[in-house]
DNA sequence: TCGGTAGATGACTGTTTAGTCAAGTTCGAG
DNA sequence: CTCGAACTTGACTAAACAGTCATCTACCGA
């Protein structure tokens, strides 16, 4: 009966119940019971709670990664990144509402900005994965000033400005359980770029 | 010796707890210690841990409140209102940051965040400041329409938007400990907002 | 001087927490 | 079949947790 997947839905286990509450609200046991799998097996395969929700948010980064991967792929003209990444985020928050029954914004961002103060495992990871996400925005925005359809300026702290909205938006939407608010995102991430509207695709 | 002020320590140290780690962090034990406050004492004030942050919020806001009336002072042209809102933000994290030695972010933002999955007397409470907040920027971006300072459009929208930009600044200053990003705010709320920069003071 | 009350105290309860461990079971490779 | 490794189990610990309570103290008005 018992396959070696017992591992895996701790994991998943551990997502849910985090991401549908919080770090600090989610017990071992809690995690356990969700993942029908007894205390002893949990210490087996993981050295602590910190190290299963590490592992979580690897894991979890892992499934959005390769979606990243192509929104931002580089063969896309860079504004043409931003655009498909705007549309992405209700549309796969509308996922997740569907999923959980609530908006529940960003994982790892949601855990990392509740553990940054207490310098653990947990809050390095977090943080680890929020500048990854980032660095995607960076390098569309470099890009895009590269090719001239973003003026020039400093495109780190463009994409520090428009991850904050970003990231702001998915808190919000979360805590209102409001996608609307994450369909807005296009528009108003465009003016704070300085750009009136999405790009045109002339020719 | 001991005057009627152990109430008013337990509220200061459940304020610099809870803000500078987080509400799920810190223990009833913790804040007692802090405030030098017996448990039973505790107990004579405040019905529960919940009880205590209630109040704990609730004293935080009564403190910004009064700053944020005469910053959004209806007799203060709307836009100006902004300008000044948007530089208080940074100036008032460089407050914090000297004082606990980190950017902070908001206080009820923070907890909000953090608590809302579950529907406590604590989220009731972070939300409704946190709403609180919202409509002083509806408010200004309502009346800076209704002057034309600034083009229509929804202001309940717009200010979501703009929100969810200010919350997300802080929320990643408090991450990152990073002052310079929220001195961007003003640059990148007035673009959001579709200006090209602050509003001119002619004549 | 007296009595009442607001506040202080520390020992207490019962529960939940993370984490341990010795003794199992299962199963595939040799 | 046999052995060892991977995995499972439930009972266990020690600490931390929120919350209780009877008793004590200090002060203030009558």
């Amino acid at each position: 009966m018992s396959r070696g997947d017992a591992r895996d839905r701790l994991i998943q286990a551990a997502i849910d119940l985090i991401w549908t509450s919080s770090y600090g609200a989610v017990s071992v046991d809690a995690i356990c019971e969700r993942a029908q799998v007894r205390k002893g097996s949990f210490y087996h395969f993981f050295a602590s709670k910190d190290d299963l929700v590490v592992t979580a948010l690897d894991t979890h980064w892992g499934t959005r990664r390769p979606v990243l991967d192509e929104i931002f792929s580089a063969s896309r003209p860079p504004l043409e990144r931003l655009q498909r990444y705007f549309a992405h985020i209700s549309e796969r928050q509308a996922e997740v509402r569907a999923q959980y029954g609530r908006v529940l914004g960003c994982f790892h961002h949601a855990v990392g900005s509740e553990c940054v103060q207490k310098p653990t495992a947990v809050a390095a990871k977090a943080q680890e994965l929020s500048l990854a996400l980032r660095r995607y925005l960076e390098t569309a925005l470099r890009d895009a000033q590269a090719e001239g359809a973003l003026p020039p300026g400093d495109p780190v702290a463009a994409a520090k400005s428009l991850f904050a909205f970003v990231t702001g938006a998915l808190t919000q939407a979360r805590v209102h359980d409001d996608l609307e608010l994450l369909r807005q995102i296009p528009r108003t991430g465009w003016l704070a770029l300085g750009m009136a509207g999405p790009p045109q695709r002339s020719t």
